[in-house]
RNA sequence: GUCCCCAUCGUCUAGCCGGCCUAGGACCCCGCCCUUUCAAGGCGGAAACACGGGUUCGAAUCCCGUUGGGGACACCA
């Protein structure tokens, strides 16, 4: 028989939108199963349902899918071993948990929320580990008659075996649990869905999956895992724990923490690409020299393995993020980019009002030029020139003001541009150059407050590329505007405090 | 508290079946060059084997312990 090929899988909760952590053991799986001509599953793990809501899975398929990652059976695309949504497996859950009664494997438990709690306080209270103490275990008919008569909550409990339990860990290697490391738990709730860990192991037996590639707060999940496959009758496929991405703090990467970017969509909205995010992502506990780092997709897919996936939690490091995302846009061509900044801004609702707006776009990507770190930097920078209006940074302005000759420099070069034959950033350049020598003024005291009655702001793209996106009339019109600035009274000064 | 995982520059990491390591690469930071600003680019620099015991001729690399960090102990996933 021929080596079985591979078979991984994906299994987001769709409580949420994906998250950087979910993205990449998605990923880690996606190059493994890529990597080996084998099959990629999306798994929906909706049991939860208060958490769980279509939109939230919608959010979630659509960021793997701008992502790249694609799958071959899934909740959309269907599969040969479907349902791919755990709601829609209840009697699978069942059948199999009554299987597990029928060979006293598990039993029915009547334990109310209360009691378990009390019980677990008084556990707790008296330095005992707080685990489950099996007053429901040994049961027999007739008193399970009585509960069930009395009306009190059924579910059911899995007979843990007193035996040590041994995860096999591809990156781990052999962790073992001691017998006594968990006690029986709940496999079937009182409102007859499954709880994770029964549904994930009945799942991954029944969709054949060979590896189960995941995050490592599953490994001791793992330790009840093993008991079931046992108990089922199941092979165990085998196991890869990939450590979890941390917070700078080093605390689990969550939601929280407020100011940072934690979701994939965020990233997104940010001006992020979705192969800088991958490349990134993929160097997050894999790498392959040690020197080498960037890698297209299908280098990732060609050079994974998890063999070279390290065990150690990393921390998140957006700044080398942006660096990356940034190694991306300069190497992209430039038709390229500007379509990519033209795509994303319409995506938020940003795309300048204007009917040029392609070659607009296209000039001021190009402007940007170097500057780009992420698609929201041509709107940072040139966003001078997405409109009529903009705003004057006060602290730039006051510079202006204090330069000498500046307010002649800029009535000179305003009247220069006017007349400026062809108006075009090399012969405008050259002319101004001229013009500074005439006046007797450095070039930074000319080109200064130029940047600064043209764009409002100290940092800008290259004087005459600013002066090409305006076009001549707002150029000169800016340029006018800003020889008003010595008539007015210095708004940005505190002159006139009452 | 109990169990499990992890431990090289601030961060991501290479090295970890021992000598090739006065520990390599990248981000960040600093300096210089380039330059109309800011970037980008070039050159240079600062920066780490958590600690303590072993084993060995020799340890970042193997073993034990300590410390630190993290995860899990639910009718959440």
């Amino acid at each position: 028989m021929s080596e079985p090929a591979v078979r991984v899988r994906f299994a987001p909760s769709p409580t949420g939108s994906l998250h950087i952590g979910g993205a990449r053991t998605a990923l880690f799986n996606w190059l493994f199963a890529r990597g080996r001509g084998g099959i990629m599953a999306l798994r929906v793990e909706d049991t939860d349902l208060e958490r769980s809501t279509a939109e939230s899975e919608r959010a979630v398929l659509d960021d793997l899918r701008w992502l790249g990652i694609d799958w071959n059976e899934g909740p959309d695309v269907g599969g040969p071993h479907g349902p791919y949504r755990q709601s829609e497996r209840q009697s699978i859950y069942r059948k199999e948990a009554e299987r597990l009664c029928a060979a006293e494997l598990a039993y029915p438990c009547f334990c109310t929320d209360e009691e378990l709690e009390a019980r677990r306080r008084a556990a707790q209270a008296a330095g005992r580990t707080p685990q489950y103490d099996g007053t429901c275990r040994d049961l027999d008919e007739e008193e399970r008659v009585e509960r069930r008569a009395e009306g009190r909550p059924e579910s059911i409990r899995f007979r843990v075996p007193g035996e040590p339990a041994v995860v096999r860990d591809l990156i781990r290697g052999d962790v073992v649990f001691p017998a006594d490391a968990v006690g029986d738990f709940v496999i079937l709730r009182s409102n007859g869905l499954p709880t994770y860990n029964f549904a994930c192991v009945v799942d991954d037996a029944a969709m054949r999956f060979t590896h189960v590639i995941r995050g490592e707060e599953h490994l001791s999940n793992t330790n009840r895992q093993v008991f079931l496959y046992r108990a089922l009758g199941y092979p165990e496929p085998a196991f890869a724990h990939i450590s979890l991405i941390l917070n700078p703090d080093r605390s689990k990467m969550s939601k929280r923490a407020g100011e940072a970017a934690t979701f994939v969509s965020e990233f997104r909205a940010q001006g992020y690409l979705p192969e800088a995010l991958i490349n990134f992502l993929a160097l997050l506990g894999w790498s392959w020299d040690g020197e080498r780092e960037m890698f297209s997709r299908a280098d990732l897919v060609e050079k994974f393995s998890l063999e070279r996936v390290n065990a150690t939690p990393a921390v998140f490091n957006r700044e080398k993020l942006e660096w990356m995302n940034g190694q991306y846009l300069r190497a992209m061509p430039l038709a390229e980019r500007a379509a990519r900044v033209r795509a994303y801004l319409a995506e938020h609702g940003r795309l300048p009002d204007r009917a040029d707006v392609d070659d607009f776009l296209e000039r001021a990507t190009a402007a940007v030029g170097e500057r780009l770190k992420t698609l929201a930097d041509v709107e940072g920078y040139a966003g001078f020139a997405f409109s009529e209006s903009f705003d004057i940074d006060p602290k730039a302005k006051d510079e202006v003001l204090a330069r000498k000759g500046a307010r002649e420099a800029l009535s000179a070069l305003a009247e220069l541009v006017e007349s400026a034959d062809p108006f075009e950033p090399a012969a405008l350049e050259a002319r101004a150059r001229e013009l500074g020598e005439r006046l007797g003024v450095k070039a930074g005291d000319l080109f200064f407050p130029a940047r600064v009655a043209l764009t409002g702001r100290k940092v800008a793209p290259g004087l005459f590329e600013v002066m090409s996106l305006l076009g001549r009339e707002r150029t000169v019109l800016r340029l006018r505007a800003a020889c008003a600035w010595w008539e007015e009274p210095a708004p940005s000064r505190p002159a006139r405090v009452t």
